[in-house]
DNA sequence: CTTTTCTTTGACTATTGTTGACTATCTATT
DNA sequence: AATAGATAGTCAACAATAGTCAAAGAAAAG
């Protein structure tokens, strides 16, 4: 398999990325470019191309001296994440008497109204992690 | 992740403000200066480009004899567009006995680990409605 | 072989950070 | 009140990055 430049620095992204603590990394374009042995621009070509949302990433960088970029990997996640299930899985938890009527009452106006101008995509996501998130907090004890 | 000098400065100052009980401190531009090694009016940039009103802060200052420069946080109306002024936020509410304290733990814990993965112009719409919605919910009364 | 798509490169642009000379304002002293 | 000294602010030049775009080259598809 001939693999070209682009897909030698994907690789090596991908695999530092995965390497790291939390599935993020930052790298000095001219840096990167120089351990590759081509102009700063390349870099610039496979993270447009092989970091994208779609693919599950999303990037950040800041120019001037000490610029980085700034690759960061989500989850995307296909399962069933609605407001719907999520304040099922809230009222679960009191039921349980893992959350007071308070807690619940409070999470249940913030999952209502918080996501509002929220892309789909990313509320969904946001329904999954509030469940992580909340799971994990009364697990807490 | 290398820091600019700005950045050292900046984290420096935050970390101040963050520590005074009143949110608020008073420096001496060129001893902060002396301190990091630079000139004066590298703190002049650092305050003007990060401790701006649109990021939360007030500044003022004397020059002359005795001169100085005071920061000071504050919380936006319809800003807290970030994670450490969201909480600062929910702090003023436990204060005010409007949040109790697991409702307040709840939320922090949800504030700090469920947007993650949400890319930072969502994130910070969602820092800001997390706010409206939270006043609208111990407003409800 | 031709066309299309992907890769590589470099010139030019945009943004952010650092420095220093010059200016403005305040306090203390005369 | 005038003046000297001590601060802080302004601004423009320069440095250090990253981004854009289009052209040329290479690879894949037809």
């Amino acid at each position: 398999m001939k693999r070209s430049l682009a897909d030698k620095i994907e690789q090596y992204l991908k695999v530092l990325i995965e390497r790291s603590d939390d599935k993020q990394i930052e790298i000095q374009r001219s840096e990167l470019a120089e351990t590759f042995s081509c102009v700063p621009s390349q870099v610039t070509y496979v993270i447009s191309t092989r970091f994208t949302e779609a693919e599950g990433y999303y990037t950040e960088s800041r120019r001037g001296g000490k610029g980085f970029v700034r690759i960061r990997r989500y989850h995307l996640e296909n399962g069933g994440a609605s407001r719907k299930e999520l304040v099922a899985f809230i009222d679960e938890l009191l039921q349980d008497d893992a959350l007071t009527t308070s807690q619940s009452d409070l999470l249940k106006h913030l999952i209502s109204y918080s996501f509002k101008d929220i892309p789909p995509e990313y509320r969904r996501r946001l329904y999954k992690q509030f469940r992580k998130v909340v799971l994990d907090y009364v697990n807490l004890d």
